[in-house]
DNA sequence: TGGTATTCTTGATATTTGTCAAAAATCTAA
DNA sequence: TTAGATTTTTGACAAATATCAAGAATACCA
């Protein structure tokens, strides 16, 4: 028997270490890390991963792929909470109650490596440097999620998505993925959903900036031809 | 020279400690959590706390009164980002940066505790249990703030009111305050700013929720009649 | 306490966005 | 590859909310 086929892509050799983990993290944390994260779990579109109200297994990191969260409200009603692209953690708003607030689904095949909680409650909460880098994530999403609140209070439509487009292109960029060319993994009617916005008035957006050669759409494929502008129409309106 | 008059009310003995500090803290670490904490701070009515960007020199808690935190467009115009009551922690969300990411201003004379972050470097990112206790805090705020964030992306203009008057009652409740008489703390034009409405738009739906009876309103105070009726308001539009 | 400034309400109207339904495009699975 | 299902687009129209302006109420301060 040769080593599991799982170790050859650890966090030491991960591409995206730099975001799921501490960039400084001492060689025997490290080890530890590697000791208690499962890599690479692979997951089917469409799959699910977590549901709402469930008692929290683990974090869970893209990896590869796409995964959206949600709930359903009352009436079965789907809300998008978020999309979560690689070097994305999922679950965070479920930790202090070690139970998931929202259901998660896969939005494409995809990889997922994901941190139990219960061995984890050691992990999470050992004296490693891991509660205050847990820390400074979450205090990094809180603001996030602000600024994505205002986004959708105070501006239209147009607004609403130019702002969504450019977070995502950023998000790729950050991740040195290509941030122009963009292949969306949520569907129109999600991503609709998540911005406040009915699908019919999403698609008129897209074809208003489409009108203005501010972005080329096809699909679900994204070509940003003018990031300033979009950024003018955020700020402006 | 008797004792500062500051340790009267030092946090052993607060009414909110339980909405600050963990409950179960060791003495030895209570003793610290004093030696380092400012309480009752007194600030006076529509006094800045903080500016957005400025370096974060504290964290704050209010003991008595209401803060609203806010940002400033690029055409001055004020978004509100939220309003904090007794026993509400300001500031979590500049605490990855040690940057305030929101402006703070005190909607009436208020006192506030002050964790500063100095000192506090070594508080926050201690070995003690307030960095897990944080982080519980962050996850919980995470949270409400999805909660928020659908509340205005996906219902009518009455039903946001209807929640966040829903919002502010249980809030109060935990604390035994008065859950049902209320006086609001925001001007309507703020809280119509928080929930993405027109100041005229709040007025209007304010004087329905009365001619349904479901609140009854004078000024800024607030008496809510039917808390089912809210519920289902929320819920069902 | 009175005068002034600010906030709030109200009506008329304009604008944006939602709803609905049908047709077009796209995806999926046999 | 094709039939069927699903998603997306489009148009006509309805509904919700914004805007504006004026008057009323309220808060603030000297």
């Amino acid at each position: 028997m040769s080593k599991k086929p799982n170790m050859a892509l650890a966090c030491a050799d991960c591409a995206l270490r730099q975001f799921c983990l501490p960039s400084q993290l001492k060689a025997v944390e490290m080890t530890k890390a590697e000791s208690i994260i499962k890599p690479n779990n692979p997951v089917k579109n469409n799959q699910q991963l977590f549901l709402s109200g469930e008692p929290m297994r683990s974090l869970h990191i893209v990896k590869v792929g796409s995964v959206k969260t949600y709930v359903n409200d009352e009436h079965g009603e789907e809300s998008i909470i978020g999309f979560h692209l690689p070097g994305d953690i999922l679950g965070l708003e479920g930790l202090h109650a070690l139970e998931n607030a929202n259901s998660a689904t896969a939005m494409e095949p995809s990889l997922l490596c994901k941190i139990p909680c219960e061995g984890s409650e050691s992990f999470l909460l050992s004296d490693s440097e891991l509660p205050h880098y847990f820390l400074k994530i979450l205090s990094r999403e809180m603001k996030r999620g602000q600024q994505q609140r205002l986004l959708i209070a105070k501006r239209s439509a147009e607004a609403r998505l130019g702002g969504f487009l450019l977070y995502l292109s950023k998000h790729l960029k950050k991740r040195n993925l290509s941030s122009n060319a963009i292949r969306l993994p949520m569907s129109k009617t999600d991503l609709a959903n998540y911005l406040g916005l009915a699908a019919a008035t999403l698609s008129r957006a897209l074809k208003q900036l489409e009108k203005n050669q501010v972005i080329e759409i096809s699909g679900r494929n994204l070509l940003i031809l003018d990031t300033q502008e979009l950024q003018t129409l955020v700020q402006s309106d």
